[in-house]
DNA sequence: CCCAGATTGGAATTGCCATTCCAGAACGGG
DNA sequence: CCCGTTCTGGAATGGCAATTCCAATCTGGG
């Protein structure tokens, strides 16, 4: 039975300690440049020469462009949720998810507002153009959604939150109001949607609070 | 004052009868191609194809393709507007939001969750790439949101509203909600993220009616 | 130390894409 | 009906991108 349809990695290709390293840096200058650029306006010229690699690596190591972008796709979701950690994995207090939310609305400032959410723009590029970038993103944003439900579902079961809190919906409906509230504050250059987005879904789910 | 910077628009290019019609049979089979492929997914050779015109047609109208993208942008906003007219400017009860919300959704599961949003995908594709048409998707965002706190502004004049709800800022969580879950159903080729997303928003607002 | 496999450099290939060019045909105001 | 302008066809150009190839050089286990 699973061998009727092999499933894609029958064999690992051995990695020695040199080739670990620049494979690790074509994705991290790979990764960089998608999220500056886009994917569509990134080059594999481009990759070599921030990488400091020739073109045989980028192929040696990945097979083609669209296995460097699944590796970024990989890359970046791992980066990203690290990043938001501890804070991430205890989201079980409104005011820990208003201090989440701030934090990225600061980062977000920082850097001018520019570049939007690394995840949520690859999902848009890719989502119609790369059925496996499409599978690996949805499984990203799973992954970023099970943190939130976790610390919900947490206050829930310890009567802090009222039973009638559908606590998988409204962590669904807090991750979309990130991204579209990234979307809105990408574009307009000014984090003020992403706070009035997030602001309105963790109001919302305060109102279940139980006190 | 007015002339110290021209306002980019010195001179509109006279147009006849068939001139009319080909740019537009260009701007609708360009907006289409850039809706399922992106807009870097889609060559010039591709939009001849679907609009039946030679290259020479496509760059006597629009210059070149950033100058298409951006037609692209505006005719894209026009007409999601207008397809969501007129409930679109009747956002004045909980019922009618809920109504809007629901009719997208719908539309949506109809055509398989692919494709995400016309805007929100041009957005953030084009967002660090092409400034202009950053400025103008900024616009389109602006266009659209401007309705829905309008209804909201109505219900809070006659007295439906408490006065403690921030229309603007509910306006803005609306937009994004509907931007943010419309991206993960697009990923998750599910309507569920974005039925729960604009679900809680409204049910937020909900809370602030007087009755 | 030795060799198979891993890693690298760099040029060559192939194809497509954005854009230009040059006539020629249609249009429409005067 | 005439002429400047608009519109159109189709080929040519120049550049760049993705990918391949091959030969050379390392690496690490036995």
């Amino acid at each position: 039975m699973n061998s009727s349809v092999a499933v894609e990695k029958p064999e690992r290709r051995r990695l020695t300690e040199p080739g670990r390293k620049t494979r690790d840096r074509i994705i991290e200058a790979a990764a960089e440049l998608m999220f500056h650029h886009g994917v569509g306006g990134t080059s594999i010229p481009d990759i070599q020469a921030a990488a400091r690699v020739s073109a045989s690596q980028i192929y040696h190591y990945f097979g083609d462009k669209r296995g460097l972008v699944l590796a970024v796709v990989n890359f970046q979701t791992d980066t990203k949720l690290d990043q938001q950690r501890p804070l991430l994995d205890n989201l079980d207090s409104i005011d820990a998810l208003r201090a989440w939310c701030a934090k990225a609305a600061d980062r977000q400032d920082a850097m001018g507002c520019a570049g939007g959410c690394e995840i949520g723009s690859l999902a848009s590029e890719l989502a119609e153009t790369d059925p496996s970038a499409r599978t690996d993103l949805s499984a990203s944003f799973d992954r970023w959604e099970l943190p939130i439900r976790s610390g919900l579902a947490r206050m829930q079961a310890r009567g802090e939150l009222s039973e009638r809190a559908d606590v998988v919906s409204l962590a669904t409906a807090l991750l979309a109001a990130i991204q579209g509230g990234m979307l809105l504050s990408q574009v307009r250059r000014s984090s003020t949607a992403y706070r009035h987005a997030v602001s309105a879904v963790i109001d919302h789910i305060e109102t279940y609070v139980v006190r």
